[in-house]
DNA sequence: CGCATAAACCAATCTTAAATTGGTTCCCCC
DNA sequence: GGGGGAACCAATTTAAGATTGGTTTATGCG
């Protein structure tokens, strides 16, 4: 009975992590911190957690951690100078150029199980109870659609865009101008681009994302600090 | 008359500069060591780069250096490990999706100033008497275009993948499958592409560098790495 | 044999400190 | 005043060591 601890493990693990419970910064401790915690083997925490990575429950990179959410983009640092002068308008322009079109070409591309895992993901964001939960959700969801785009060029713009979103201080902002109305008609929106990129269909998807991001964008616009850089 | 030895270097510079006396691979001494070997105060040095800075002849960064082009992208290191992994299909399809937006917007915030010397600069794409010539023309073409759509985070995004692109080795690639000819062709839409510029109209520009690309990408496909990574 | 454990090793990344380089100020001197 | 020179400031690069996920190997146990 050698492999009974590791599935008992799994499971504790599992809900461990849906609580946040290592986690205070959505960082995992190291592989061999862990295990000792845990009390089991590498070889079973790392099996477990292979698991988990698979069902797209963590994320793990190589000489950097593991994580409950994207891990931030390699040399985030070197964004912290250019996050100093950006306002939300410069990303949120970004955005709209960029996103509309890793959503079509992830309907190209996406593999079937990626685009069931991205209804999932979808509906994740759908029941989510408050506005943190509801972000995690949210960054996920758009995360995944970069990654089946399928182009490691266009996911390593999307992950700077997305960390220098996080650098500045703007989801104070956010926390501010959004209300958990305009969350619920974001989700409208979300649904028809995890449909449309399942559907396959590239310029629904395209349109979609395009949509939910001005609907986004008009939201934010409304903070005082539009056209503001962070001004550290 | 401590200002005549100045001006006489500022003229025996602007002509090293443009046989590229200087530079090995495109990148000045470093001042201290430049106004030494020219027997001038680092002041005076300084006044003639910034002269020449001013007139888009060099591009200078903070602990960078000075430079005959555009320089290589803040930690360019960092992107060696991504080049290894990415084909020209997919810098190409970065490209046809960033760079027609990144025309359209310095249509519309591109300064009178900016456009002239855009103007400018498409001529001395169009007098290009060699390939190399052409190439490094080409290189600050775009580049002039992505710094006047005047958003910080774009143009980032721009000097990644233009730095991808010179960190594999396709450059050897392009020289196969370009000839002058083709170059030509290039030329006519480079002047479209200026002009839609430098007349304000977004979308002409877009489109304008969106059919320029797809030319550019057309020349490339035919060659048979099209889909190969680089495989150091 | 089969499998898991532990250890060692590999590879990618981060962190830190020193060196390099453009940018700025200050003081001196003509 | 204005230019020269030096010192100083700020942004970047480079190199070394530490951290961390990924892989292999040797060992022990059933």
């Amino acid at each position: 009975m050698a492999l009974k601890p590791a599935t008992l493990a799994q499971a504790d693990l599992r809900a461990a992590i849906l609580q946040g419970d290592f986690s205070t910064d959505g960082r995992l401790p190291p592989e061999r911190v862990l295990a000792e915690k845990l009390a089991i083997s590498r070889t079973q925490l790392r099996s477990v957690l292979d698991a988990l990575a698979k069902e797209g429950l963590i994320f793990r990179r190589h000489g950097q951690g593991t994580f409950l959410q994207p891990p931030p983009v390699q040399g985030a640092e070197r964004l912290s100078a250019l996050a100093r002068r950006v306002s939300p308008r410069d990303l949120m322009e970004v955005r709209l150029d960029l996103e509309p079109a890793l959503a079509a070409h992830a309907a190209t591309r996406g593999s079937t199980e990626d685009k069931s895992r991205l209804l999932h993901l979808m509906e994740d964001s759908l029941m989510a109870p408050d506005l943190e939960s509801y972000e995690r959700a949210d960054d996920i969801f758009h995360y995944k659609i970069a990654q089946m785009a399928g182009n490691p060029v266009f996911l390593s713009l999307f992950e700077e865009i997305r960390t220098l979103r996080q650098a500045a201080d703007w989801k104070r902002t956010r926390r501010e101008a959004l209300g958990l109305e305009e969350i619920a008609e974001f989700s409208t929106l979300h649904s028809a681009i995890a449909n449309a990129i399942c559907a396959g269909s590239a310029e629904a998807a395209r349109s979609a994302m395009a949509e939910h991001l001005q609907q986004v964008s008009h939201a934010l616009r409304r903070s005082d600090t539009w056209l503001e850089s962070p001004e550290m």
